[in-house]
DNA sequence: TTTCTGACTCGAA
DNA sequence: CTTCGAGCCAGAA
């Protein structure tokens, strides 16, 4: 597909497809790479409304690691659940070794 | 068609 | 230390 047929939200489901496997990133670090560091609520409506696609969005955390968007999945703790099973430490809604799983689109990515 | 409201982040006061 | 405002897009009512 053409990214520049692509809206926002599209780019932004792009970008989340491609965090590894046991890796999370956040709102802004996504927001930054698509070359708009001020739209990092964007990106989270964006995954508000990537329930239909294929998107692993329990992978996106916020900037603290804070797992705020566990409430949109089934049951209380799926999206812990999915991140732990994928070696993520969570502890408290919060990724415990967030420096160690991160991953940058911006440095990691090209 | 207009209005409203969200999975955020950062800097200023 | 805490609180507040601004910036940004898409879909539903």
């Amino acid at each position: 597909m053409k990214p520049e047929t692509l809206s926002f939200f599209d780019r932004v489901y792009e970008v989340v497809r491609q965090i590894p496997y046991g890796r999370v990133t956040n709102y802004g670090a996504i927001a930054k790479y698509l070359g708009a560091a001020r739209s990092s609520r964007l990106v989270g409506y964006a995954m508000n409304a990537s329930h239909n696609k294929d998107v692993p969005s329990h992978r996106v955390v916020n900037r603290k690691g804070l797992l705020t968007g566990k409430h949109h999945f089934e049951g209380t703790h799926l999206m812990q659940q999915l991140l732990e099973n994928e070696g993520v430490v969570v502890e408290d809604n919060q990724v415990q070794n967030l420096n160690e799983v991160y991953w940058d689109p911006v440095k990691e990515l090209r």
